[in-house]
DNA sequence: GTGCAGAAATTGGTTGGACCATTGAACCAC
DNA sequence: GTGGTTCAATGGTCCAACCAATTTCTGCAC
């Protein structure tokens, strides 16, 4: 026998009305910027309160697929569909130590498998355009002494999208900023990022020759060497806040 | 001169409901599975409408960081604080066999790293913990001919929280739930799931061993076990389909 | 006609109060 | 104990009104 009921629904207004918005999106064909009904009208329309309408966007605003101006109306901020996948995290403390390594972590887990599915899919021009990122970037790093944090990224994210699977792409970028704003400040440690320069390249010729378990292992060397700069940057940073 | 102005807020009821409750609950060091206060008692307390309180706990409820159950109270579902980071996801098409495909490609992503960071850092009770849910498993899976669909997934819960990096387990189990619609239809495939099955010993050991590299190996095969079976009941479902 | 200030309409944000549906505990009969 | 019944607490929904920001319209001065 099997013991798994699921729950029934009986009470689910909000979701309802998410879903039925939904698909009125789809059905207009309404793009990000474009306006959506006003909740008095979604309320009269799908008979239901304003209030429960109001719940519904809130979720949808929490989740960063619409924005509410006071006074002007509410408009689509991100492509919608039905078969949607919410996602949301939330990362206790993002801004100090812990925090960072953790999202190092996912990071790791990420470009590790991106970098080898890169290897088995990249097509010519997949690898063209990831050549051409890692060329820019080695030149940026030597013409600016190893601040190169922005060709960096846009390196990595060439290898993303020639993975085949956007959904690292969209995870990674959600993080990026987290990163970013660290790069920014690379607690005192001056070289911050250089002993990661040299596997950009090993990463590469891994990928060229289609060698998937040598991306894979090229990438997660690539990781440690950052994470190894954090740490030291959380030494430098304990010492100088030694209370 | 500084051109950033950031606009003042004049009304952000909510996030100052939201930032009070956070306060709230660091202050009384409130943990998972508690009740928070009331809606009617945080309306009277915050002096607020008890829809703005609405409002703020729907947010929540959506980043879901709190679960409200009619009739019962509303209740802490992770740990809040008041340095917290949101990053919603939503990703767009992940029903049909591509979507699937992704969504797996990123579980071997993180399946293999929280394996190889649980063989580092699991503890002894962690080791037990996982134990017991893999000898659950194996029990179910010899009474119920290979249907341990559940304890399946209970035993890769143990492993992502004895990883000691709690984003595995969010970002996972926000997927399980693709995980689970398919494993319910299997594609006609009957032994699905059956090729996996001694993979989560030979993990186990690795990790019991503190051999990282061993885990993540063993727990790329047996993802691609599952992949595998994936492939075979799309090629039997595009047969059956057949127009 | 043009330009602009002020009025009016529109729209999201908030309020207070009411009632419904579910839950869980206390209680009772068997 | 087991199985109902009652009842208070709690989240879910609704309504009607008003507030605040924005947009649109209007009419006057030029």
């Amino acid at each position: 026998m099997t013991d798994f009921l699921p729950p029934i629904q009986t009470t689910a207004r909000d979701d309802a009305v998410l879903k039925a918005l939904a698909g009125f999106v789809m059905q207009e064909k309404l793009e990000p910027g474009e306006k959506l009904p006003t909740e008095r009208i979604l309320a009269e329309r799908l008979k239901v309160s304003r209030n429960t309408v109001r719940e519904a966007l809130t979720r949808w605003e929490g989740l960063g697929l619409v924005e509410r101006r006071q006074g002007s109306g509410t408009y689509l901020k991100a492509a919608v569909s039905l078969d949607m996948l919410h996602m949301p995290l939330t990362l206790a403390g993002g801004n100090d130590f812990t925090g960072l390594m953790r999202t190092l972590e996912i990071r790791r887990a990420l470009e590790a498998e991106a970098a080898a599915l890169c290897a088995i899919r990249a097509g010519k021009a997949d690898l063209a355009e990831i050549e051409r990122k890692l060329d820019i970037m080695e030149e940026a790093f030597q013409t600016r002494a190893g601040m190169s944090s922005e060709e960096d990224w846009e390196f990595h994210q060439a290898v993303y999208r020639a993975s085949g699977n956007p959904l690292f792409e969209q995870i990674i970028s959600a993080m990026h900023e987290l990163f970013h704003r660290f790069w920014e400040h690379p607690l005192g440690v001056r070289d911050f990022g250089h002993a990661s320069f040299p596997y950009h390249r090993t990463i590469f010729n891994c990928i060229a020759a289609h060698d998937p378990e040598g991306a894979r292992a090229e990438a997660l060397k690539l990781i440690a060497t950052v994470e190894n700069d954090l740490k030291r940057g959380a030494a430098n940073l304990k010492l100088s806040d030694r209370k």
